[in-house]
RNA sequence: GGCCCGUUAGUCUAGCGGUUAGGACGCUGGCCUCUCACGUCGGUAGCACGGGUUCGAUUCCCGUACGGGCCA
């Protein structure tokens, strides 16, 4: 059995972000590839800003991912008893004191010290207080170290220093008495046994005050890994600002989540000259060890490619799902259409996204195809009216409607006109497709069928020759 | 402002003292081809800078620059 425990801890303000995706993958992947535990905990304290929908939002984000937790959700609203009894701990160890320094005089300070280039950190002026004011409710300080060093041991960057004399007196409790971020997630990691507590490379920063509340509480520490931040094109911190963050919009622009995950895996870590992986391997293969430092810009283009593996690589039954999902509210439903995975089969190999792909597919269902203007006047012309007609007239009398024989027809016309294969192919397919650009001529006609097709010729040739 | 982290092509990465610095996306040229796409062959572009250590630094150390993070 591995002791592997580790843990997701978002907090409920909003969608899945991509960035907590990433390091919620990676917690996950470390605990499928060392036996371990994946747990979930919604850092919910902040019940300004907290929602049961943004929840919602987190498991619908996770569960599309198909990243599956085996502890919780915990709540940390619902787990203030904890926090209260690791304080109670503190203050009767004598590691904590009163603060009655406001918020606002505290800011007042810092601007003034960084303005006059002083440290500024808290000055600890109520750190020995004697006599307390009795108009004000305190906050509680975390009585930490003034000398020596803290050292926080992370997997991924080694041994990181930090002079106590640098660090400030934590605050573990603000003057209404709601406990502070840095101390929840210690009296929570510790109460759940994480292991590994792996995350952005945001908290490193936090993480020297988080070892000392961890000492101060007499608790076993954990290992610790701070993955860097994905950024935007621009090297920013990755934000609304730079389009799409939410996971729910990938799967909202058509993704597979096989891919974003896939993709996801990429940022950060590498294996070898690998890009493509299965679950499987990225579970065998992945270490938190080999995480990369520095932070990584997410590029959406290399998502689409990888996006475009995917699709092409799924079984047409169940790419013909996804179609019909995504065709459906452009109004056509066609789920119960039996060509729906011959269709798909046409155009897996030409789209990037599942909306692409639906764009695409539009044209077979179509009762009147809509023909893009560019491509109906160039190829619909009055010149190519006869040859429309012509290729319309020979296919009526095929005997029989499928690929081979129809291109051996379509061949054995050309040949007879004494034109090129393409001086026929492009107003064909303009014809059936409404495209210049589409899946193969013949695939298309033995999908549409003899009448359909023959109708879409007939309408073509006489928009040909009455166009001028 | 202090502290902390980071830096291999535009981007993601491999590399863990000696390599013609590898792969991928993107861009791009050819081939394939009924179009597009796929596929395939090729091209483009990189170790931030300066000092050390070493017979030898992309790799180790120290600075600088730049980027990022934290400071109820």
């Amino acid at each position: 059995m591995s002791s592997h425990r580790v843990r997701f801890a978002p907090s409920p303000t909003g969608f899945l972000h991509i960035g907590g995706a990433h390091t919620a993958l990676f917690n996950w992947l470390v605990a499928r590839g060392q036996g371990g535990k994946f747990i979930l905990r919604i850092e919910d304290t902040d019940k300004e800003r907290s929602t049961d929908a943004s929840t919602q939002a987190i498991f619908d984000g996770l569960a599309w991912l198909g990243l599956d937790w085996d502890e919780g959700p915990f709540y940390q609203s619902r787990r203030s008893a904890y926090y209260a009894k690791a304080l109670a701990d503190l203050a009767a160890a004598g590691r904590t004191y009163k603060c009655y320094c406001s918020p606002d005089e505290l800011e007042e300070r810092r601007q003034a010290a960084m303005k006059s280039g002083a440290k500024p950190k808290y000055d600890g002026r109520c750190r020995n207080l004697t006599c307390a004011p009795n108009d004000r409710a305190p906050a509680i300080r975390l009585r930490a170290h003034e000398t020596g060093t803290t050292h926080v041991r992370d997997l991924i960057r080694g041994n990181v220093a930090f002079e106590n004399a640098e660090l400030d007196d934590l605050i573990l409790a603000r003057a209404d008495g709601s406990p502070t971020y840095n101390f929840c997630v210690v009296v929570d990691d510790a109460d759940m046994k994480i292991s590994h507590v792996i995350r952005g490379e945001d908290h490193l920063s936090n993480t020297p005050k988080q070892v000392q509340i961890y000492e101060a509480l007499k608790l076993p520490l954990p290992a610790f890994a701070h993955v860097g931040l994905l950024l935007g094109p621009d090297k920013q911190k990755l934000s609304k600002r730079h389009g799409a963050t939410s996971v729910t919009a990938y799967k909202e622009m058509g993704f597979l989540s096989d891919a974003v995950v896939n993709y996801f895996a990429r940022l950060g870590w590498g294996h070898g000259d690998q890009e493509v992986f299965t679950r499987a391997e990225l579970i065998e293969n992945f270490r938190i060890e080999n995480v990369s430092k520095a932070p990584a810009v997410f590029n959406p283009e290399k998502l689409a490619w990888l996006n475009q593996k995917y699709i092409a690589a799924l079984p047409v039954d169940a790419l013909a799902a996804h179609l019909a999902e995504f065709i459906k509210p452009r109004g056509f439903d066609v789920a119960s259409d039996g060509r729906l995975p011959r269709v798909a089969a046409t155009l897996r190999e030409r789209a990037k996204t599942l909306v692409e792909l639906a764009d695409q597919a539009e044209f077979y269902f179509a009762n009147d195809v809509l023909i893009d203007a560019a491509a109906q006047s160039k190829f619909l012309t009055p010149a190519n009216a006869p040859l429309l007609k012509q290729v319309r007239d020979d296919l009526a009398g095929a005997p029989t409607w499928d690929v081979a024989s129809l291109e051996a027809r379509f061949r054995a016309l050309v040949e007879t006109t004494g034109k090129k294969l393409g001086d026929l192919a492009q107003p064909t397919r303009v014809a059936l497709s409404g495209r210049t650009a589409s899946p193969g001529l013949f695939e298309i006609m033995e999908i549409l069928g003899r009448d359909v097709t023959l109708a879409r010729l007939s309408r073509a040739a006489d928009l040909a020759r009455n166009s001028n």
